[in-house]
RNA sequence: GUGGGUGUAGCUCAGGUGGCUAGAGCAUCAGAUUGUGGCUCUGAGGGCCGUGGGUUCAAGUCCCAUCACCCACCCCA
């Protein structure tokens, strides 16, 4: 019996490991770049936390969780996002007494159960930051701004930034109770869903894409409107930071995101060309999240991109092969003394700091050349008996052709140099 | 959860109205006589035609079911 792997999972393979590899890095070095240390959380927690932390109502929480009962009886559920867990870490850690401000990053593979699509898995992978106990602004736009700068670095274009501030408990219910003003004469025409969300959660209204719906509803007058002085002040200081960074952005009251823990600043980005699965990441400030989750009162703010929509968005602009791997020298061997001292001396030049490989398959002369081409190696090193008999080895530059014989003890340190 | 589309070699795809050992390009492997890659040429391996039923003398081709994948809704990264 031959297998597949999972629905709305996929294998990274050798084609496409070096692109993945080099989106990595340049985020790890991004982050370093900023001041971010990475946090590794466990890939499954607490059903809990995540039922606090995003929020019992949500549609993640609701019927996206990967959810089971372990052997120990406890409930277990597959991490759909970094931020709960990076917070349960924060506080379990008491990373509230070291110095402030925390910033933390993370990458790595998320869980949802949702109906697969192009560029939508049910394993996928998230990068994301978060600066936690700062409430100024300045945190605020350091997130916003640091994607794009990994996105410009990956070749990523056509990013749009979508902001608007949903506002804090204190000024959030009266513009809830003004939405539900507004549309309660129209309630009765919504879809299903949207009559649900007027009594459970009116702000998530505006999210809906029915065309059906939007007609019954008009454009709501902008949450951000009726901000509390506070906030209207946090977010027009978000708004002149941005500015002073030359971020451009796009004012959209209508985006609501998905998870219950956001409060004033909330953020998408967008990318053409991937599809309809257009949202490349996005974030917000949740200054209520580490409470909620056992901690003191503390603000944060935060982002998580999707890498597999980052890697799409890349394909348009770069190819795979660009971040294939390649040895320095592959060894060629002419008879089996010759394949002897071949792998030998692989394994010596190794162990000064040059890659190296050679022929494992008993082929000719020919097709070992072949293959080293075909594998990016940058030099051939070619030994028959002449070779052996003189001390060299004839060494060919596979990208100018140029072949020269040159003695053997001095092969690894003229291959650090030369590459 | 709701729609729509597609399933033939590792990949991209051909295979009118059912009919002989199921094809191509690319990829893989092996050759093109003396110890040299990319170009070219020759050859080889690799498919129970997604799976299970049915109709028929005969099914890759027609019918039904099932599974998988893709796209969109939804949601979000």
């Amino acid at each position: 019996m031959e297998y597949s792997a999972p629905r709305g999972t996929q294998d990274i393979t050798p084609d496409e490991s070096g692109l993945w590899q080099h989106v990595e890095s340049v985020i790890r070095q991004t982050m370093a770049l900023c001041g971010y240390s990475e946090i590794r959380t466990p890939i499954f927690e607490h059903t809990e936390v995540f039922e606090r932390g995003v929020g019992a109502t949500t549609d993640i929480v609701e019927k996206e969780m990967y959810t089971f009962r372990d052997r120990g009886d406890r409930m277990i559920t597959l991490r759909p996002e970094g931020t709960a867990p990076a917070v349960r870490a924060y506080v379990e850690h008491r990373m509230a007494s070291r110095p402030q401000p925390t910033k933390l990053y993370y990458i790595g593979p998320m869980f949802r159960y949702e109906r697969p699509q192009a560029g939508r898995y049910r394993q996928f992978h998230q990068f994301g930051m978060e600066v936690i106990g700062v409430a100024g602004p300045a945190a605020d736009v350091e997130v916003i701004a640091t994607p794009l700068d990994i996105f410009r670095a990956l070749g990523i274009t056509d990013v749009t930034v979508n902001l608007n501030s949903i506002g804090c408990p204190v000024c959030r219910p009266g513009y809830r109770n003004l939405l539900k003003e507004v549309y309660a004469p129209v309630l009765p025409q919504l879809c299903p869903s949207c009559q649900s969300r007027y009594e459970r959660n009116p702000l998530r209204l505006l999210d809906c894409k029915s065309q059906e719906c939007r007609g019954y509803m008009p454009d709501p007058p902008p949450i951000f409107e009726y901000l509390c002085p506070e906030c209207a002040q946090h977010f027009s200081e978000v708004r002149r930071l941005l500015d002073k960074l030359g971020v451009e952005y796009v004012l959209n009251p209508r985006l609501v995101r998905g998870l219950d823990y956001y409060n004033r600043t909330t953020f998408e980005y967008t990318v053409g060309g991937i599809g309809s699965q257009d949202a490349i990441g996005g974030g917000g400030r949740y200054d209520g999240l580490v409470e909620e989750l056992g901690g003191q009162p503390t603000p944060a703010v935060g982002v998580a991109c999707g890498m597999e929509r980052c890697v799409l968005a890349m394909k348009a602009g770069a190819d795979a092969k660009r971040f294939a791997g390649g040895v320095d020298v592959f060894f060629v061997s002419l008879g089996e003394r010759a394949a002897e001292r071949v792998f030998e001396l692989a394994f010596q030049v190794r162990s000064q700091g040059v890659s190296a490989d050679f022929d494992m398959m008993g082929r000719g002369l020919k097709a070992q050349m072949r293959y080293a081409d075909k594998v990016n190696a940058k030099f051939v090193a070619i030994i028959g008996d002449n070779e052996i008999d003189r001390g060299t080895v004839a060494l060919k530059d596979m990208s100018t052709g140029e072949q020269r014989e040159v003695p053997m003890a001095g092969l690894a340190s003229m291959l650090r140099e030369g590459r």
